[in-house]
Order: structure tokens, then C-alpha cells, then sequence
DNA sequence: TCAGTTTATTGATTTGCATCAAGCGATCTG
DNA sequence: CAGATCGCTTGATGCAAATCAATAAACTGA
């Protein structure tokens, strides 16, 4: 399937991206009537994918539009002023990325992809105009902004509370739900991103996940082979994301 | 000034109350037109004020209403599978509380009052009502909401990247710039809630908070005495706040 | 295909902060 | 007003995870 460099795409493509989840946070669970979906569709554009590495807007930029992944997955960083990178966030298909802009105009933090990735842009005033014509969109807005500062208070928690193994463990139990969701198998996923990545994002070193890793696999609660992980025992896990940092 | 217990309070009223910073977070930015004013007004509830220790909302409640503080401070907080309490956010006048609860229908968090605290209903519904016909108004919201998110990431950093005395630094400086945005002595201010509060909002325990606040003030960067605080070498502060943990 | 670079793993050592422990002033209460 | 409780502070000790160090394995590109 050729797809332009950017502009228009189908209605049929759409909802063919709707279908196979790309566009699953802010269409599906709001049942558009078909000339919605329809407007909807003309201000989405469809850009070139990404390659690894690759950035989809760099801290400072300004913002214009918020991105939904159809293929592939992007990580969310911020440099901080000595110059280190601090990892905001992982986005799969189907999730929104640079809604954190809208107060301040530029993007807060940089978005790059971990693999080749393909997104749609979405404009974000033609966005927010067409939310006024059409109310069951703007509420879906709102509800994925409500449901991400839910996602970052759960990450607050992580990173105060817990220990190195229950922040390594929810992470995976996080990615496991997000792949379910999507109809995938919640046991058996690539992690596309590095361990430099994961350490970052969970406020470790990387010899510390490495490690985790490992013990992981030597207790039988997971096998993991480079990026690939497959989980064995889902309960012991859970058990060990739930436990706070002392007890 | 007597406040009815539950009832639509006067446009006049309304005024004085953004006048005084206390609904400032949704309307002063907003310029709205005098018919707009009303509407919203008619919308907005006062009600009793609440004293120390009591609860605004608790965890698992039912979704109504987001809380714009016109006084005093509350401090949202989660309760884990382990009993633990988590504490969320401090919530100063002007800011609003309970977008979290969006998505989910119910609050995800309890919200308690930290002193006597006197705050405005807003029910949702009809705010969103009346997003739609205000589009002003739906903007300011998807910008206070794109705020929060900012704000929990830089928490999100410090509890991952930072020391023990960047992170309080940088809480006391959070503090001063808020109050410094209503108008108040950005370097002169009371805290409001318990070392205890502070800590586990931190990821610390209390005794490094108290520790920390000794050697602050033994360093000359700030005079404590209970709940006030004396902020006299900010640009030592700013440093602090922005070292990363190990550089 | 082979040097050069990046990424991952494992071990040894250090350290920042939690934990344990004790004392003190303030507020509560019968 | 004495005893209890709570919030805060300070000191001594222990431990989880960072840091330092070394090697292996996987990519990179001429």
C-alpha cells in the first residue's frame, strides 16, 4: 500500500486504520456518525514513517498538531539542563502523543521513534474547532488527557514508592495491558527500546534492569531474549508491582 | 460575607472571586463577554467551607464536579493495595481539582482539606455544556489539563533523576512561584502541610525532610520556623534544584 | 570481513537515604 | 493539670541501588 508523503487520506482508510487500532484512542469508542467520521477524516494527514532515531518534533518546536501512532512506537524525552535525558514516556499505536504542548505552544519535550514508525498528523486547531461541532470528540479529548495524567500519577507512585523490582514489574504489566488492549497476546512482546531507555524512564541505573532482568528469568517469572520478553508467571509479577517499598 | 450552604452564587460574586485569584485558573485568562460570565456563573456552586481534615472527595466516589480552590489548600492523595497513603498533589486557590477523574467516572484519588478551605463546585456536565458553546472556555480547560501533565512530569523527573535535597529544593521553589503568580511574597510564604505530607509527596521519608530543612537553614539558604518559610538565597536554591543526581 | 562502536551483562565497591531509636515541644483529653 | 498522643528534630546503623570496572555480544560501516 503506497501512501503520499502527506495529505488527505481515504475515508476507507480510516476506517481501515480505525479497525486495526492506529486511530483506536480518539475514533473507536466514540461511534461517529459517518459524516463525522468523514470530517474527521480531512483534516488527518498521513506522513512519511519515521525511520529509528528519527524525531517526530524536538523540544521547543512549536506545536501545531498532536500525533497518533498507527505502526511502530516513539519515546517521549525531555533534556534536562545538565544535559541529561530524561524519558517521559513510551507510546504505542493507538495512543496520542503531544497533547502536553497545548498550554505553553512548543513541545515540552522531544519525540523520537524507537523503530520505524508510522503516525498520522493531526492539526490541532482544526482538532479543537471540530470538537466544537461535534461533542462526543471533545469529551474523547479530554477523557485521553484526564487518562494520561491518571498513567503519570501511577508513575509518580513507581518512582516514590517502590522498590527497583516492583517498578521493573508494573512496567511490564503496563506494556502487557497496552498490548492486550490492542488484541495482541498480553504474555509474549518486543520491547523496542533499549535498557538505557527503560532505566531511564524508571529512575534506575542500567546495570540495576539488567540485573532485574536476569533474576527475573532465574526465578521463572519471564524468559527474555534481547528485546523479546515472554512472560510465565503474570501473578508473581503483579504480586511484586503491588508491594510497596518497605513491606 | 455570609455564604449560603449550597446555592448559585451572584455574578458580582463571581467577579470579586476571580479578582481575588480564586477562580483565576478558568476565567481570568479567558476574557470572557459579560453574557458569558453570567452563564458560567450560573453554573458555579459556593459551598461550606471545609475545615482541616476534611474530605472534599474520596477515592472511588462518584464523578461530578471539578473543585476550583478560592482559599486555604488541599492535598490530593491514593491509598495503595498496601494500605499506604500516596499523596498526589498540593492544591493551592485558583488551581482546579479532580480532572483526574474523567476518564474513569470516579475519583482515582481522595482530596482533603490541609487547613480551612473554601472551594467552588463546578458539576461537569455542565461545564462541558457550556464548553461547547464557549469555545474560550473548552480551550483554557485542554490547556489546564495539558498543564497538569507538564507539571507531573517534572515531578516525574525529580523522583527519578534528582537528590533528596534537589527535589525539596525544587518543591519550595514550585511553591514560590505559584504563590508569586497570585500576587503573593514569592519568597516569604507558610506551608500549609505536615514534613510528613511532604515527604511521601517527595518519595522521601520525614526524617530527610527534616535533615534537609536544618542544613538549608544552617547553609543560610532559608529561614524555617514550623510551617513559614524564608526563602534568602533563591539562586542557591535554583542550583540545587537543578543538579542532576550525580553531576 | 574485520576494526570500531554501541548495548548488555556480571562482579566488586561505595554511598545516599531509609530505618531504627530517642528526646522534645505542642496540642489534646479526661 | 497530668498523661497520652502527635509532629518535628537529631543521632547511629544498615541496606538497596548507584557507581566503578571489566568482558562479552551485537551491530556499524568502509
Amino acid at each position: 500500500m503506497s501512501v503520499p508523503e502527506s495529505g488527505v487520506i481515504s475515508l476507507k482508510r480510516l476506517q481501515t486504520a480505525c479497525e486495526s487500532c492506529s486511530l483506536f484512542q480518539l475514533c473507536l469508542p466514540l461511534e461517529l456518525a459517518h459524516d463525522d467520521l468523514e470530517e474527521l477524516d480531512h483534516i488527518i494527514k498521513q506522513r512519511r514513517p519515521l525511520q529509528r532515531g528519527e524525531y517526530l518534533f524536538q523540544m521547543g518546536n512549536e506545536f501545531r498538531a498532536v500525533y497518533a501512532i498507527r505502526s511502530g512506537s516513539i519515546k517521549t524525552f525531555t533534556t534536562t539542563d545538565g544535559g541529561e535525558e530524561q524519558v517521559t514516556g513510551f507510546h504505542l499505536p493507538s495512543e496520542l502523543v503531544g497533547l502536553d504542548a497545548i498550554t505553553t505552544g512548543n513541545h515540552p519535550c522531544s519525540a523520537r521513534a524507537l523503530e520505524t514508525t508510522s503516525v498520522c498528523e493531526i492539526p490541532f486547531d482544526r482538532l479543537e474547532e471540530l470538537g466544537t461541532r461535534i461533542p462526543g470528540l471533545q469529551r474523547q479529548l479530554l477523557r485521553i488527557m484526564s487518562h494520561e495524567i491518571l498513567t503519570e500519577q501511577d508513575t509518580m507512585i513507581w518512582l516514590g514508592k517502590k522498590s527497583a523490582e516492583a517498578r521493573l514489574a508494573a512496567l511490564l504489566l503496563r506494556f502487557s495491558s497496552r498490548f492486550k488492549a490492542r488484541k495482541f497476546s498480553a504474555c509474549d512482546f518486543n520491547l523496542s527500546m533499549s535498557r538505557t531507555d527503560i532505566a531511564n524512564y524508571l529512575g534506575l541505573a542500567v546495570e540495576t534492569v539488567s540485573r532485574l532482568f536476569s533474576r527475573f528469568q532465574s526465578e521463572g517469572l519471564l524468559e527474555v531474549d534481547r528485546k523479546h520478553v515472554l512472560i510465565k508467571d503474570m501473578e508473581a509479577l503483579e504480586r511484586m508491582a503491588g508491594a510497596d517499598h518497605h513491606s
